[in-house]
DNA sequence: CTGATGTTAGTACCAACTACTAAATGAGGT
DNA sequence: ACCTCATTTAGTAGTTGGTACTAACATCAG
């Protein structure tokens, strides 16, 4: 193993930082046979920040990222909606939403998107999904910014139909048809889920 | 502000720690108006590892939950499998999956299973959700463990139907019919998704 | 051979600690 | 009021993983 040039380890230590955040310069220096000093002056010029740092930035980034992948009300953030009318969101497909082999977006994500819109889109404190019809259209890839529209056909009594399409650039991906029931009752839920 | 006494400020402490892992010892004796040495006797009894490693712990421990809740393959663990027959998950509900108001399992999550299992039961490169028929029958709740079913009817050339039922202690919570596209080559991907 | 670029050594300093000793302050119990 | 034990505070030395800075090498190209 021959050391690096000055160009070559720069790009490998921030490939090898991002990868494993928790490597001390100590560490690292050992990783590329440098001194100490010349790992420092490398994160000083790439502007890399120290082990604690970076640490404290993962845990910051990751708690958020929990919250927003896992715990959000909707998959997807909505961008217009008329309660009881119909709602629009968009959802940006990215790395954990894919099939690995070929990128393409996993169904249930794409229903995820469009059943959650319609949860959102009925103004009342329960809202569930009792049925649906889908189809998928075409297949949406990784980078792609579905746009899905919700649109409330029928509401009587607790149920309601709702239809939805889901486009990537004007182009069709999902369409469904929703069947939902709804009640003003906080804490019924022994019907549907 | 009266100073809180031993008992009664560990307490606070330990819930503090756990909600707020980015205190220091400094910040946290301003908190509780007492000295950091008080803190650090405190931290010592109670076994709450310093700042570094407590942001250390959730660095890591969250890019995990990241991959566990986000990325991965399946929803669900897949506990029996005939390929291109049929094929069993489990899935437990957990607090991500549900209605903060009133712990019922977001519809989304009981397709995901349902839908990962039908592209795993397919022993083709490539399989895709075409369209699906669904019902929720019943409520499950944080907790449950959803045992998903999934039945392969038919197989002609590119199209497969798939019957999925999914039970709560033997109680039908969830079915749909699933029409799915495969293929056996690897890189298709521009018909549906 | 000289100069620029790159690398290493070494010092002083910092935050946020641990581990320890020792002194001051309570709060009761009799 | 006095003694006592628990609690709190103070202070010192040492650690990790750094920053910031200065100064001394090393390497190579023209």
């Amino acid at each position: 193993m021959a050391r690096y040039k000055k160009r070559e380890r720069q790009e490998l230590l921030l490939e090898k930082v991002s990868t494993d955040p928790f490597l001390t310069d100590e560490k690292l220096s050992e990783v590329f046979e440098v001194s100490i000093q010349t790992i420092r002056l490398d994160r000083l010029e790439l502007n890399i920040p120290e082990l604690r740092e970076r640490i404290k930035h993962v845990a910051r980034e990751e708690t958020e990222k929990i919250r927003s992948l896992s715990l959000q009300e909707v998959i997807g953030e909505i961008i217009d909606i008329e309660l009881n009318d119909h709602a629009l969101s968009l959802f940006i497909v990215e790395d954990g939403h894919v099939f690995q082999k070929n990128k393409i977006t996993r169904g249930h994500y794409l229903f995820a998107q469009a059943n959650s819109l319609c949860v959102a889109v009925i103004d009342e404190p329960l809202a569930l999904t009792k049925s649906a019809d889908i189809e998928f259209t075409r297949a949406s890839k990784l980078g792609d910014k579905v746009i899905s529209k919700a649109v409330v056909e029928k509401m009587d009594g607790h149920r309601a139909i709702i239809t939805v399409t889901s486009r990537v650039e004007q182009r069709l991906v999902f369409k469904g048809r929703f069947e939902m029931y709804y009640t003003d009752e906080t804490d019924e839920g022994e019907k549907y889920g």
